[in-house]
DNA sequence: GTCTATAGGTGGATAGAC
DNA sequence: GTCTATCCACCTATAGAC
């Protein structure tokens, strides 16, 4: 096996700094996140890291791009559906997939505090290729005639604000009353149909 | 007018130092925060804060409680309503309106970075009383018969999920293309109406 | 590619004068 | 109540040895 040919060795130092480096920054916040910390916990020298990343900010920046490619990896998936119908719920699905199986790429992408990093490219361009896969999605009902016409973008507002609502909640904590996954995901679906109904019909 | 009636003077050093503390917060984020920042923009020393709090996380916690008194100046006003639909309706209004009116508040409070602050006791204290307030205007529709018996924990949850993700994609700009603020609120009490009537119908 | 050493900077907090 | 001076901790980033 090359090395070459290796994207995640367990002892590549590049790879264990961003893991490293995005666990950080979602456990003890901006505020703590500092790149010496981050080499001590992969266990190299600070001056180590500036061989893989061009300093702090660029590798924060490879945080939120490494996630964002995890995300666009689940949402994707909704493509592979048959009818639009079930690729719009599916795009719902991968959402919710998306942010229960990955929460920590979750948190740096779309719970970040507003304003706390001020360059992270991730922040204000990308989400607007996400919105636009969802708008996209909506349309497609719209012209197969399964949802009633409407302005595709603000149902599209509305869902999106929806699902992230409920995730953002659940994995801040404040849903934990709802219990398991599998019961939260169940009423994730539920009133995301609804409002989808109650929004076109 | 005797100095200690007045709440607000404008030389206030104590009650300037908490706004500027807020804004720097919002506007740079937690790993601006700093103590000497604030001192700075309200025209003060360093050393000169600590008369009047006990340092940064004290500083910051006071920003996170007058908030706090806001949020719940704004809720409070739902219960003067008559009718018990109009009391749950009343308090998604005015959660908007403080969303609108107060933005730098409502960040503060519901779109701190997760971990980013980790004492601020305005995180996992209060928010259970938002929810508890919410919960009961729903258990209130459902004893009065005008919400369908369910869970009123899980419509509850719903609702909050909603309006939370409206506003706060509103004030991260995300929701920009829907217009005016006014244009926002009306899709705001359509979309949240259509939502409570799916969930208990 | 990783290290140690170091330069240069910011910040939290305290002491003591006024 | 506010100031200046100060201490100490921590950070980013670079230089140069290995």
């Amino acid at each position: 096996m090359n090395s070459v040919h290796m994207v995640a060795d367990r002892n590549d130092t590049k790879a264990r700094l961003l893991t490293e480096a995005r666990d950080l920054y979602v456990e003890e916040g901006p505020a703590s996140f500092s790149l010496r910390e981050v080499a001590r916990r992969a266990g190299v020298s600070a001056a180590a890291v500036y061989r893989h990343y061009d300093g702090k900010e660029a590798l924060f920046e490879q945080v939120c791009l490494a996630g964002l490619q995890v995300f666009y990896g689940y949402l994707v998936r909704a493509l592979e559906e048959a009818t639009p119908h079930e690729r719009l719920v599916g795009s719902a699905t991968q959402y919710l997939r998306f942010g229960l199986e990955n929460p920590r790429d979750y948190r740096v992408l779309f719970m970040g505090a507003g304003p706390a990093h001020k360059h992270p490219p991730g922040k204000g361009k990308k989400p607007d290729a996400t919105f636009q896969f969802l708008i996209d999605r909506v349309q497609e009902c719209m012209n197969a005639g399964i949802l009633h016409e409407d302005d595709p973008h603000e149902v599209a507002t509305v869902i999106w604000a929806h699902v992230h609502g409920l995730v953002s909640l659940r994995l801040a904590g404040q849903l934990a009353h709802v219990g398991t996954d599998t019961q939260f995901a169940k009423l994730y679906h539920r009133s995301t149909e609804r409002l989808v109904e109650g929004l076109s019909g």
